[in-house]
Order: structure tokens, then sequence, then C-alpha cells
DNA sequence: ATATTATTTTACCAACCAGTCAACTATAAG
DNA sequence: CTTATAGTTGACTGGTTGGTAAAATAATAT
């Protein structure tokens, strides 16, 4: 009943873009509703706080890049080492595809968000640590099929190798942001 | 002629620690001013913007760095590997002692505001941009020494091998600040 | 002792911040 | 066609933001 509304999609975009191009703070809860044509009163409607639209914003990143990238890739049958060749070479073209769009190079937006308020937000921690998590389960699955094909050394340990690689990868995105 | 002042060199280590911890947007210049026990007018008398603080804190932020960390280590007699076995241990037990004393870890200051400001302080950008060169050129040197030792490859790039080094420590301090 | 000058202090500004609220309106389901 | 309800709107709040201006004060070099 009553009617529906493509606000709070709209929103969660804006943030995306917006927050994800500059940062959480420097991005205001007006400019985010401006840039999607929606009165403030409409953002409270749907977010009780502009936190809540950033975790929002976190899941929907999250999911958009599963699907994009690591579903597609790590559900192939590509090699280990193939697999960690195409999620590079791909990271890499979707960050100078941005650069081309927008002028900047924005690095990961939730590393960026992880940076920001792991010291200020508790519950958007825990978030972005869950999706860290997540995520590394991704390498970690490859690293023990890797093992157990023998094209990795059974001393290895995945969980320990899978979180480098990731912290690495967060590495070079903020390398690259700043260069 | 005049007084003399200690209000600089206060707001200074208060940004460090303050903009440190938080974050460059999350710390406003009359709590920076409360914390050193500075009037706002002081503020700017000795500083244009919050940003010429900031620029300055990073400064400050890169001597203590080198002072404390990689001038001992580098300029030491210890073999490459050593130098960076130091690099990483004495790096983990500072990150442990802040935990202890201020209850948080807050990774590396310098890729903490690389992050936040890349994308919309150009000034701030360059001078970031311009640490990392210097921090890499660290690692350079000692990998160029292990490659004439014959400890390296000669295949090895010693620059970009550096600029990764560089790139998975602050990817490891993002990390740790994470979780 | 005084003139000079660096520093401190207070009061102030307009713009912006996240968030509130009540009146209003469109629509989907009955 | 009504009615319940979801969504929209605009005006508003109190507090904070970075930054300013000018008078007051203290110390130093002469």
């Amino acid at each position: 009943m009553g009617r529906t509304s493509t606000a709070k999609e709209k929103l969660i975009s804006s943030a995306i873009e917006l927050i994800g191009t500059r940062s959480y703070n420097a991005v205001g809860v007006q400019e985010l509703c401006d840039h999607s044509g929606v009165k403030k009163g409409s953002f409270y409607h749907f977010f009780p706080s502009k936190r809540d639209l950033t975790l929002e914003a976190l899941d929907a990143m999250w999911n958009m890049f599963k699907k994009q990238m690591l579903d597609p890739i790590f559900n192939s049958d590509m090699s280990a080492v193939d697999k960690f060749n195409s999620l590079i070479t791909k990271s890499y073209e979707h960050q100078s595809l941005t650069k081309d769009c927008i002028g900047c190079v924005t690095g990961c937006g939730i590393g960026n968000l992880a940076l920001e308020l792991s010291t200020q937000d508790e519950i958007i921690r825990q978030k972005i640590e869950q999706i860290f998590e997540e995520w590394a389960q991704y390498f970690e699955d490859v690293i023990v099929d890797a093992i157990n094909d023998g094209y990795l050394s059974v001393d290895t340990d995945p969980r320990c190798t899978s979180q480098a690689i990731l912290a690495y990868m967060e590495g070079i995105a903020l390398m690259g942001k700043t260069f």
C-alpha cells in the first residue's frame, strides 16, 4: 500500500559514488540528497542516520564486487595462479577506467572507509571486518585447492597467506590512489 | 623581539595525536586548540589554515619515523633480510604499544591521511607522494645492495620491489587498524 | 625605560552539519 | 471509490565548522 519509490536505491548509489570518490566525512547528507534528487525529509524516511545509509552502501558495494569480480573469477575452472592474475588484471582495468571517467584513482571503496572510520565507528568497523573476512575466504579456498593439487607446498598456511594477499591488494589500492 | 611561544609545537603534536587516531575531517580546529590549550586566534596566527597545520604535522611525523625507525635500522650493518625483519618487528611493537596506550590500532598516520585526502587535497596528496617516494628509497637502496652481494637475483627490479614492499606494509597497517 | 614586535585573547561571522517534524500527496489494495 | 498507508515536502533546530578582526598583553632588544 501507499506509493512506491526509487529514492532509497538512488541514495545508495549516490553514497557509493560520492563517498567512494571523496570520503565519509567530506560528503554531507544534503549533498547526497541533492545528487539523488531526493529531499532531506525523504532521506530520513528511509535511513535513520547517515551511518545507516553507509552500512547499506557498504553492503551494495560488496555484493556488486562479488557478483562482477570475485564470483566470475573464483567460480571458474582457471588454475589458482590464473585466478589471481585475472583478479589483478581486472582490478587494474577497473581503476584505470574510473580514472578516465571521473579523473582520479579512487582505490578500494571498502578500504577507504576502513581507514577513515575504523577508530570512530565500531559498527561500520565490524561490517568491514566481516567483508574482509569473507573476501579472504575466496583466496583461502583457492589456496587450499592449490595445496591439495600439489601446486603449493603443504607448509603453506592458507589463512595467513590469504590475509597477506588481501593486505597486499589493499596496499596497492592505497598507493594507486596516492600516486 | 616580542614574546616566545610553544603553541606551534603543541598544535603540531596535538594534530599528530588527534588526527592520527581519528581522521582529518573528524577533528576540528577548535578541538585541536582545546587539546593544546591554545586559543583559536593563536592557531591562525601560526597557521593560515587547518591544511597547513596538517602539512607540518605530516612533516613532523615523517621526520620522527625516519629518526626513530628507518635511520637506526637502515644505517646499521645488518643484512638486508635482518633490516626488513627488524622493521616489521619494531612496527608491530609500536602498533601494539599504542593499542595498549590509547585503546585502538591506529595503523600508519601517513597512509590514513593518504586515503582520506588524496582525492580531495592535491597539495597534501603531493606531500604524501613525496614521503612515500623517500620511504621506498630506503628499501630500494638495501635491495640494490642485496643484489650486488648476490643475495637477490640480478633480475630483481629494485624500484618495483621496494614499492611493493611499501604497499604491503601499508596494507598490513590497514588490516591491523580494521581488525 | 621605552619602543618594537610577537603572541594572546575575545568576540564574532556566515555557512554548514546531522537530524526533526508535521502537513501534504499520491497510490495500491480492498 | 474509498481508505489506509507509503512517500514527499519544506521549514526548522541547535550545534559546529573553518576562518576573521582588532584590541590587549607580554617580552625583548635597544
